[in-house]
DNA sequence: AGGCATCCTCGGGCGC
DNA sequence: TGCGCCCGAGGATGCC
């Protein structure tokens, strides 16, 4: 599933394929997809004519910015943008294609049909959902040990789902915010406000860490995620614990476990990660 | 504030 | 062994 390592490299793959090409028309097959305006109609309508000038990301959204618009675009689980021929034959899952000037198109495809769509004035994007509420980014220098500590320091949750709450950092989903608590050594149900300043400082560090490896490696590959260029990632070689259920610790040697928490499938050591 | 249902499909696991 | 069914996987949002 993409999280900030994929959306990442989505963007830069996406950006070579995409850049200066002009929309002659879009097609939308489930219309469910696109959340704003209301209408796909709206949305097919306004992207005639417009050329994509730049791809940009905020958190797991890819940013799709053109002459008057800003589509912001999450591929959840499943979605994978491709550019393909016009005489490519048409996969199934294909939701939505924008057809340019110069024959070629960027399909949108999503098994699951569980991404979204929202198109907005340029300059408007950030002032409404799904944008307006993020926290910083992982990399940025909003990101700081102190802005993190006070945001943990007032909830009782478990630092699992804290992680997950793009709120607080955006960019973890379930592989990064388990590999990030192993390196930490941080139990995934320890409360958050329970945390020492240590332990903050270094699941803060971790999180900047793991992320940007991911980043290098391209991303990591556990189902079905290639970027737009079709190639799959190499941090699933990587990983510590995601996926790893029953099998041994790389550290220590113990039997990882998998417990449910914050509501998602959670894998940890239970001797590098004490609660 | 925080937990839970919702969206959606497919693949894996299970039973016969 | 093979087939068919059921359920789990999960990010963000909105509801309670």
């Amino acid at each position: 599933m993409p999280e900030l390592p994929e959306v990442e490299t989505v963007r830069r793959t996406l950006m070579e394929l995409v850049s200066n090409k002009e929309i002659k028309y879009v097609s939308v097959f489930w219309p469910k997809i696109i959340k704003h305006p209301e209408e796909a109609a709206q949305f097919q309508d306004a992207l005639v004519g417009q050329t994509i000038l730049d791809v940009g990301r905020r958190g797991k959204f890819l940013i799709l910015y053109t002459d008057d618009y800003a589509l912001v675009s999450h591929l959840r689980m499943e979605g994978k943008y491709g550019v393909f021929k016009k005489t490519e034959p048409v996969d199934k899952h294909t939701h939505v294609i924008f057809h340019f000037a110069d024959g070629t198109e960027l399909r949108y495809k999503d098994v699951r049909k569980f991404g979204t769509m929202h198109l907005y004035k340029r300059g408007q994007e950030f002032n409404t959902l799904p944008l307006s509420q993020l926290g910083p980014e992982p990399f940025s220098t909003d990101f700081t040990i102190e802005a993190f500590a006070s945001k943990l320091s007032k909830t009782k949750r478990n630092i699992k789902a804290v992680l997950l709450d793009q709120k607080v950092v955006v960019g973890l989903g379930n592989i990064y915010v388990d590999e990030a608590l192993f390196r930490s050594g941080i139990h995934p149900e320890r409360a958050a406000d329970d945390l020492s300043t240590n332990e903050i400082v270094r699941l803060h560090k971790e999180i900047s860490n793991t992320l940007s490896e991911a980043v290098q490696k391209g991303g990591s590959t556990i189902r079905s995620y290639v970027n737009s260029q079709g190639q799959i990632g190499m941090f699933q070689l990587e990983l510590f614990v995601y996926g790893r259920k029953g099998e041994e610790c790389r550290v220590c040697g113990s039997t990882l476990e998998r417990i449910v928490s914050g509501g998602r499938g959670t894998v940890f050591c239970p001797k590098c990660q004490v609660k």
